[in-house]
RNA sequence: GCGGUCGUAGCUCAAUGGAUAGAGCAUCAGGCUUCGAACCUGAGGGUUGGGGGUUCGAGUCCCUCCGACCGCGCCA
């Protein structure tokens, strides 16, 4: 098997499940490795000897060392692939020789930017967020979700997954009408300065040059016109200019959607109405107070809910109802959808929707948590009151899209952030971003200054044995990691570990450059370091990449502005 | 009141149930005639909110109390 000869960490697990089964007498259990917090256990760790340790009645001590022995027995070959390998505490602690890393650093070469990407899985994802009213523009709490959730998207996609990004325009709604009465009063008042604004409108500056627009094309047309006639056109015109302003901010800011779900089209179309006629044949239906409710306590939800008013107009659940039996229709095998702190009380009624349509736990609910901004000491309010929201292209104008990004996506999306606008514009060290970016200038700076010929045998890989210096193999072996950080990111729905790893390669390679000069005298310490830092090169750009943050060639410091 | 998320260094945050809980910032002390100092090295800083439990082992899982934020509408 060609994977056990060069990989001697494949070929140490092969030999442990070995033993392990030899010693159980049976198929054995599956040998796991981790990496130990403490470098000084080695570089790899498996904790088999604690699970066996109840059923043979030994102390896990003394089954590791057995398990090891065994090991060594059932390859004799192996011990000349580790550097090292001991059983200490009832843990199993490997290192690995010099080799090994190099043989990471050399495979990260060939695949370039396939390093880590994991083979279709068949797993079709669609994955909703940021969706939004189409009543005004992106505020900058909306540049979190897009963060976590295009990163997120990213990131799966490069594990395998299929994936489907959606968002869902709710246009539906109350709130609609509201928005067309905001413009028509706009468009009013270019003559009548004095037209009454509605009391529930929305009163932001950026209907204005919708309303001019109007002005322009269609003149007094609508003046004399009643509400009947005006009110489904202004409602129409506002949203497809709001949302075309949406999409536009959502792509510059890289979150690409595949899928823009207008809530209306559902109803119009006769999704919602469908959608309602197959829960009532399902039973899951019922009368009361002239509202038609849904059982969703039938599949662990806290209340029933109404899908059809008293009056006899749709709920907003409705909508969900059929957005999400159509994507599971479009073959969704999961759906997660990411909400604000605000909408948890969903995941209830879109569970029970998962089970309805016989995919139980198939609507996963990703909650972020809130975000606050602020400008030094002070508390910038997101109030949509007074329509003096914070918007997101104001935020990518401020502080920039790659700083912006990197900042939403570093917590987890379990913890509340603050995000300090004068801290994420600073220029300095202050700033993770700068932080990694400038590694990978910093890179791209040596290789400009090493010929294209060594640049070239570098690519190919040579003299990589040449490596041997303690900041050379940790940086290899934290390259080594990234497979690993992008299965893990994947898994735990954890964008966040990207940037957290993106710093530590950055952080190892910064050692690097100060313990190691890279264009040196000697020629194949030369190649061999041109190599590393062409690897490195690589991850951080895979990594930057996913997180939707430019790697550049070079830093330009701009002008202190202070 | 019920439900959800959370509580970790002065601050912002990490940590697939693993070994001595880690980074950055801030503070203090050092390092550029050499590939970009937006960098590096070192020091101090902790009863992981309190208490109980589960087990070989708990910041992580369970219970309870305290505290913060957020939901609890025939709004979206």
């Amino acid at each position: 098997m060609a994977p056990a000869q060069t990989d001697g960490l494949e070929r140490f697990r092969t030999a442990l499940s070995r033993a392990v089964a030899e010693m159980m007498g049976s198929d054995g259990v599956a040998v796991d490795f981790e990496t130990p917090r403490n470098p000084q256990h080695g570089d790899f760790a498996t904790n088999v000897a604690f699970g066996l340790a109840k059923t043979m009645r030994r102390a896990p001590q003394a089954i590791a060392t057995a398990l090891l022995e065994g090991a060594f027995r059932a390859d004799p070959g192996l011990q000349e692939m580790l550097q090292d390998a001991s059983a200490l505490a009832g843990f199993i602690n490997v290192r690995m020789s010099a080799a090994y890393w190099h043989n990471a650093v050399r495979r990260i070469l060939r695949e370039n930017n396939d390093y880590g990407r994991g083979a279709p899985t068949g797993v079709h994802v669609s994955l909703e967020f940021g969706s939004a009213n189409p009543t005004g523009p992106l505020s900058a709490v909306q540049g979190r979700t897009l963060s976590v959730g295009s990163t997120l998207a990213n990131t799966m996609r490069f594990a395998g997954h299929a994936v489907t990004v959606e968002w869902i325009t709710n246009d539906a709604g109350t709130q609609i009408d509201a928005l067309g009465r905001s413009l028509y009063a706009r468009y009013r008042q270019h003559w009548e300065p004095e037209y009454p604004f509605p009391e529930d409108g929305y009163p932001g500056d950026y209907l204005l040059p919708i309303a001019g627009e109007l002005v322009q094309t269609d003149g007094q047309r609508w003046v004399h016109a009643s509400e009947r006639e005006w009110l489904p056109f202004f409602s129409r015109f506002g949203r497809d200019r709001i949302v075309a302003e949406q999409q536009s901010v959502a792509e510059s800011f890289g979150a690409h959607f595949d899928v823009w779900q207008s809530e209306k089209a559902l109803h119009d179309q006769g999704a919602v109405e469908a959608g309602i006629a197959r829960l009532r044949a399902m039973n899951l239906t019922y009368e009361r107070d002239g509202a038609l409710w849904v059982r969703t306590t039938e599949y662990g939800d806290d209340e029933d809910r109404v899908v059809i008013r008293s009056d006899g107009r749709p709920t907003y659940y409705a909508g969900d109802v059929a957005y999400h039996y159509d994507k599971f229709a479009r073959g969704a095998d999961l759906v997660i959808d990411i909400l604000g702190p605000d909408h948890h009380g969903y995941i209830g009624r879109l569970n029970a929707l998962a089970a309805a349509y016989d995919h139980p736990g198939g609507i996963e609910v990703l909650v972020s948590q809130q975000m606050t901004l602020k400008r030094g000491e002070h508390t910038v309010s997101l109030s949509k009151r007074g329509g003096n929201i914070v918007t997101l292209r104001e935020i990518m104008e401020e502080v920039g899209v790659d700083a912006a990004r990197f900042f939403f996506v570093m917590p987890s999306p379990d913890s509340p952030l603050t995000f300090d606008l004068t801290l994420a514009k600073e220029q300095s060290d202050v700033n993770p971003v700068f932080y990694v970016q400038y590694g990978h200038a910093r890179i791209a700076s040596i290789e400009r200054r090493a010929t294209p010929e060594q640049c070239e045998r570098a690519a190919r890989a040579e003299h990589l044995e040449r490596l041997s210096e303690p900041e050379e193999l940790a940086l290899a072996k934290r390259l080594h990691e990234f497979p690993r950080v992008v299965r893990g990111a994947v898994e735990f729905r954890a964008p966040h570990r990207l940037t957290r790893y993106a710093r530590e390669v950055a952080a190892d390679f910064h050692q690097f450059y100060t313990a190691c000069r890279v264009l040196v005298e000697d020629d194949e310490v030369r190649i061999a370091r041109l190599a590393l830092a062409r690897a490195t090169k690589t991850i951080l750009a895979l990594v930057l990449g996913l997180a939707g943050v430019f790697a550049p060639e070079s830093m330009e410091r701009l002008p202190v502005t202070s």
